[in-house]
RNA sequence: GGAGAGGUGGCUGAGUGGUCGAAAGCGGCGGUCUUGAAAACCGUUGAGGGUUUGUAGCCCUCCCAGGGUUCGAAUCCCUGCCUCUCCGCCA
């Protein structure tokens, strides 16, 4: 959510912003109910005003023994006026609240304009793109092939966009979800925490998925409604819901391990083959909540923690920056790290950090106090997949496939193996 | 699942219809004292919002949440959520 202020104070400004997004605000609509709220909410909290002025001349009336009912007479239809107020106030803001909540985020200054992924900045990449001497297999050849992957049995078991692995593949990605949280535990200085997979709706609002994109959710019948969490961001930064974290305590850095649920809605057809896109996966996440001035580093130093994994793990990839048609509804900026995929041959991605400044903090009432103002104000919360182990299973696959059709175990992770340099 | 107790400001905790946004203590902040610190003493100390050029005034809302009763609700009634204790069951 954006600062309310700003579109009493700035409509031109706040126009001209969302812009950028190619998002068309219609500025009259919301003068118009803007300027009813104001008229409305004044005209409650005069009479909200009077009706206390007046039951507290009732309380002192009678304490002194007069007789109080020609004072209740006067009040007599003043507490209708106050209800019929009270509603229409309610009624006009949870129409303001309703267009607020579906206006996207101020793009970062540095946000490149563009309409879509192929309008994303390269900022850099990393690794060398190995060379095969030999037909390269994907990873759904190379799962079937080690028996370790099995979509047929996801989906008689669930249903498609659902992998059922086994063996040594199984423990290849458990490998991988243990060496990414031990490296961001103890060279990243993230705290590691356990949180639910289940979340309720204020949760979801809070991050931003509710109300605008209910549709990509799984929802759990209960009531009141539970939904599976898209991603650890949702219940990791909830931590921070209606807090006020102490000064001395920020930055807070949360890393988590969870499995992740989408509907994957509207994305009928696309990556329908292996596991690049499945209603459940599992990724390890970054979460930081910081003080607004170091946010900008904060983005930098996440992506850059993300990143380290890649690296350790020998696997090449790109780091981009997503242009304005491109970056998520909540996020001011977001670069996207991209492995590279030999059977594609192409880059695809694995993490995603973006900075959202103030826009979850609005939402969530999560703030820190300021030492030097002694107020309480909105921190900037930030998150990144670091990374997604499902895609890291099978870069990894993909990558480190030898003739045979058996995989190498990447160096850091043959510990985690229990010793096994290479699976078949 | 059964029985009971309870949710009040950063914390502990008083407050059962009328100047209660809320006693008191602790904590925090500022000061006096002190070479410095501690102790003691004095003062101060919740959040959100409206109006406004205003971090000035004035006003509104908030004592778990949502309804209700009343001129007036932290206080009475209803519903929900959560916490704790005991019993049962259970990974």
């Amino acid at each position: 959510m954006l600062d309310p202020c700003l579109f009493r104070s700035d409509l031109e400004y706040v126009q001209q912003q969302l812009a950028r997004r190619g998002f068309d605000f219609d500025a009259g609509t919301y003068q118009t109910l803007e300027a009813r709220r104001k008229e409305i909410q004044v005209k409650t909290q005069e009479l909200q005003n009077e009706r206390n002025t007046r039951s507290k001349a009732i309380g002192q009336a009678k304490a002194k023994g007069e007789d109080i009912q020609p004072l209740l007479d006067e009040v007599q239809n003043l507490g209708d006026q106050l209800k019929a107020a009270e509603t229409e106030l309610g009624e006009i803001q949870a129409k303001i609240n309703e267009l607020m909540t579906g206006i996207p985020n101020f793009l970062d200054e540095e946000v490149p304009e563009g309409k879509n992924e192929e309008d994303n900045i390269e900022i850099s990449t990393w690794g060398e793109k190995p060379e095969f001497s030999f037909p390269v297999k994907d990873h759904v050849d190379l799962g079937t092939q080690c028996q370790g992957m099995d979509f047929e049995l996801g989906a008689k078991i669930a249903s498609a966009r659902f992998v059922v692995l086994k063996g040594a593949l199984a423990r290849l990605q458990r490998a991988i979800i243990q060496f990414m949280l031990d490296t961001h535990i103890t060279e990243h200085g993230y705290s590691e925490t356990y949180v639910p997979y289940l979340a309720n709706s204020d949760s979801l609002y809070g991050t931003g998925q509710l109300p605008k994109f209910e549709q990509d959710l799984f929802k759990v019948e209960n009531d009141p409604a539970f939904f599976l969490i898209p991603t650890a961001e949702v219940p990791v930064t909830n931590i921070v819901r209606d807090v006020i974290v102490d000064s001395n305590e920020m930055p807070l850095k949360f890393v988590c391990h969870t499995p992740c649920f989408r509907s994957e809605a509207g994305a009928y057809g696309k990556d329908v083959r292996g596991m690049i896109r499945q209603h459940q996966f599992e990724k390890v996440e970054l979460v930081q909540i910081v003080k607004p001035e170091n946010s900008v580093q904060a983005h930098e130093d996440l992506t850059s923690h993300a990143e380290n994994i890649l690296k350790k793990l020998q696997l090449p990839y790109r780091k981009v920056l997503l242009c304005s048609g491109d970056t998520g509804f909540s996020s001011s900026k977001t670069y996207d790290l991209e492995v590279w995929l030999p059977s594609q041959n192409t880059y695809r991605e694995i993490s995603s950090c973006s900075n959202f400044k103030d826009f979850q903090a609005r939402r969530l009432q999560a703030r820190w106090r300021n030492s030097e103002t002694g107020k309480p104000e909105l921190v900037h919360t930030l998150n990144g997949s670091g990374l997604a182990a499902g895609r890291t299973l099978i870069a990894i696959m993909e990558n480190y496939q030898n003739e045979d059709g058996s995989i190498t175990v990447p160096e850091v992770l043959v510990a985690y193996m229990g010793g096994m340099g290479s699976i078949s």
